[in-house]
DNA sequence: ATCATTTTTAATAATAATTATTAATTTATA
DNA sequence: TATAAATTAATAATTATTATTAAAAATGAT
């Protein structure tokens, strides 16, 4: 997702864009590794030291709510995702570490709908160990 | 998941069988609906009024631990699922009820195994409408 | 460019879920 | 029954997240 395309949809929707705003869209767009709002908040102190955790919650809340990113709740904490494509995720049980996957296909139509009305997203979570814990596991 | 079983796995792994653990369990293997650590908690302190949340919180998780529940974490806190053969779940996003689903097929062999050393489990969780409140909408 | 309106920010307090601590009690076993 | 080890209840501590609020900043109209 482009940061241009996050600005106008922000604009659209009648937020306004401030520059924290846009620190947190820079850093966080071209994530892969799946932060939680501290550890954005970590990063952007080093250059705006004033920066304010709440803000930074603030920003990545809104963008899930507005369905620019997406909220991945493990055990510890939130995650934030800023990969809005169908994809499912693969879970270091060792690292802790979150890896993107392949969308997992799913035959929607099969599933027992006596509880169900409207389907509205998916989630797919995979647990196990990645190959760079084996390794070092290894060695 | 018989409560006999949980007890001889408990015993057997040299946890001790408690008043308290047998409550919990009576409580919760018979549960369909979920519960949180706190609702366990709140329906037990009606016939056992000194009984810990501490204490429902240290045996749930140890029944998680040994492989005898399992934990949903949702946005707000931490489910129970005492069902642990494998099936998938669909979350209301009106009411927060969680139902239990068929577990969906998924190709594993299929994954993108890049990142992937080991696979130890998989939870998929589906969201959107429950029937229940989309005919309280309808009313 | 300035003004008026609305939103946002930073700072911090508050909340809520969960875990840690610990003295007293209880379980399991010899 | 005595002993060792684990568990309990009570509560303090921790951690993640949200709420509050006065001051500052962004937008849009003049």
């Amino acid at each position: 997702m482009k940061k241009l395309f996050a600005i106008n949809k922000l604009r659209e929707l009648g937020y306004k864009i401030t520059p924290q705003r846009e620190y947190i869209l820079d850093l966080f767009l071209k994530s892969k590794e799946h932060p939680s709002a501290e550890s954005i908040y970590n990063t952007l102190k080093e250059n705006f030291p004033y920066i304010s955790l709440s803000t930074v919650y603030n920003t990545l809340n809104t963008l899930v709510d507005i369905g620019l990113a997406r909220a991945i709740f493990l055990e510890d904490k939130t995650y934030f995702d800023p990969n809005i494509e169908p994809h499912s995720h693969f879970v270091c049980e060792h690292c802790g570490k979150i890896y993107d996957l392949e969308p997992v296909s799913i035959d929607l139509k099969s599933l027992k709908t006596e509880y169900i009305s409207r389907i509205h997203n998916l989630d797919v979570y995979i647990y196990g160990i990645c190959k760079e814990c084996t390794y070092i596991k290894a060695q």
